[in-house]
DNA sequence: TTGTACGCGTTATCAA
DNA sequence: TTGATAACGCGTACAA
């Protein structure tokens, strides 16, 4: 591999005239510039990454932290967010380091600080250990969920209008005559699962019906395979009780759900109506029966926090931003009026 | 930020030993370790990853080059290899730089090297410029897919029998009575889709049946909607044409060519059968009527990349080696024996 | 265990 | 303005 030193001696000029070539930061004569690219491309150099990085003390690379066991595949939800980092990423000339890896997890030889300029945090918990850290070390950082940090002031996050659109959901069932309705929630240990229930109870409130915290289901924890837990959970609640309505986590919850009610002979949406939390419109429309689903928009929830951190990496001044993205209900035929 | 000096002064110990503690290369011994680490903690210091690989020329990252055009969003195929690529290093302890900005369209003050140890590359071209750089570079790379690059040996890759399945699935449909089959294949400008092509092909071969050249279409480029193609060129194909199967590139091409049929007033299985090559079980399984489809096991092919390129990083011998992850036909419900 | 050269650029300072 | 020189960033590793 070629150095600096390398091209300099070639094009008999001296570091720092190659370093103003390829770092752009002062002008440099248009005859030089030349003769050093020249020179360049002769011993097939480029700039060192880690050596720029060690002094300019930025890598224009931001990590993306995301929770999770061995051997358990990503979500769509979670594949989408990252799809819409890496792409906004790109636009700010940015790369993105996915990290499984859990801090606390790391054995001593492999400790190190991230090389990264700032952070993107999924799934959120309670007195979250990495917010507390990135705080501690001045690292910009973004959330995508909701922070529940009591120590920790100020922090920025991306989230979905989780209550509302979980009410909204719920509202809409209400509205459609049903009143016995199952929500088949995510893990208790996810922040953003409390607000949808939060929700999906105050819809029953404003109707002045009466709910049962039974009817809210936590998944068991985020290994659980969705569409088993939709199945399962359909086969559990679905036979005796009175459930005229499902309200689904994923649409992979929801596919579990759909096989579930075929075996117990119910008809979508004659019988029941499923509504899931979803983000993939291919996969909602290509459902028989057409999925009626809550967008989420993953990929623009990925892409605002790119665009939040950007401006918190920018800026000096560490004012808490938030930004809401509405979620969407997207009424196909999954849902209908109760007979 | 705390440093390693700070570290060692108040530890009144020297850089090196602090060094020793931390990267485990040489004993400390027991007590001034514990004096060590307690400096450290009360500094809340950890080793500097930038300064620490331009020494030791390790990065503990691991590059995946995604080919991608802005505002497109990763396929299912690509979100789920990604999961294999990550799930996977993450138990060489190694983490994931998800690089989507292509080499030559990067600009003079951005452009550096790569701070990775080795790259995974995807959807390779013919005479792929990454590969021939990445060979001059002398960096450890792993393509997945069929490298085609006439200046370049050795190089090792993982790939599906992409002729072989398609062979296979071809010919599973002709011995269940279908003599005209469509193919909605790749884009021509990924390798694979000639060697599924040739698959394709061959089965009417074997079988004598005449097929045309036109009974293989490519998919317009990689930027094209897989749902949208799938639509298109179902509307197109089937109109007049006497086909009586379709073979799909993408499960999401295969929602296309079901709503489709839908339009045309065609039955599935009973007038056209469907088979996907797809890698989302769910996905697959959701589907009324459940699809006959191909799973391509794209996290294997991500984790087995891995593996690959943590053989060529460790030894000295650049041996090519390539690994085929063979696909595997699922029939389910939407492809049946010919009326 | 300590001292120190080294890795590879960047940047501030000085000179032309 | 542009070019050259030297100090610097933060660990690692080898000689002492």
């Amino acid at each position: 591999m070629a150095k600096i030193d390398d091209v300099a001696k070639l094009a008999n000029v001296s570091k720092g005239t190659v370093s103003n070539v390829f770092g752009r930061k002062r002008p440099v004569s248009k005859e030089v510039r030349e003769r050093v690219l020249q020179a360049a491309k002769q011993l097939n150099y480029t700039p060192n990454h880690i050596a720029r990085s060690l002094t300019t003390k930025q890598t224009m690379i931001i990590g993306l932290k995301i929770p999770y066991s061995k051997h358990l595949t990503l979500s769509s939800f979670q594949q989408n967010l990252i799809s819409g980092v890496v792409t906004e990423a790109s636009l700010y000339n940015y790369r993105v380091l996915i990290d499984t890896l859990a801090q606390d997890s790391v054995e001593l030889p492999y400790l190190t600080t991230d090389p990264i300029d700032g952070v993107i945090i999924l799934d959120p918990k309670r007195e979250d250990e990495r917010i507390a850290l990135l705080h501690e070390l001045n690292t910009p950082f973004v959330v995508i969920g909701k922070p529940q940090n009591s120590n920790v002031e100020n922090v920025s996050f991306v989230n979905n209008n989780n209550e509302e659109i979980a009410f909204e959901v719920c509202d809409f069932l209400i509205q459609q005559g049903h009143e016995k309705i199952l929500f088949l929630n995510a893990p208790e240990c996810v922040t953003v699962s409390h607000d949808r229930k939060r929700g999906f109870l105050r819809a029953f409130h404003k109707n002045r019906l009466p709910c049962s915290e039974r009817d809210n289901v936590f998944k068991k924890d985020m290994l659980e395979d969705p569409g088993t837990y939709g199945y399962e959970a359909t086969l559990t609640y679905l036979v005796d009780q009175e459930y005229t309505a499902v309200i689904a986590d994923t649409d992979k919850v929801a596919l579990g759900i759909l096989r579930a009610l075929k075996e117990l002979g119910k008809a979508v949406p004659d019988d029941v109506s499923v509504i899931a939390f979803s983000d993939d419109p291919v996969l909602s429309q290509g459902i028989d029966p057409p999925l009626t689903a809550v967008d989420l928009f993953a990929s623009k929830l990925g892409s605002e926090a790119v665009k939040l951190l950007f401006s918190i990496m920018t800026k000096q001044d560490e004012v808490e931003q938030s930004v809401i993205v509405r979620a969407k209900l997207n009424v196909r035929k999954s849902s209908a009026v109760r007979k």
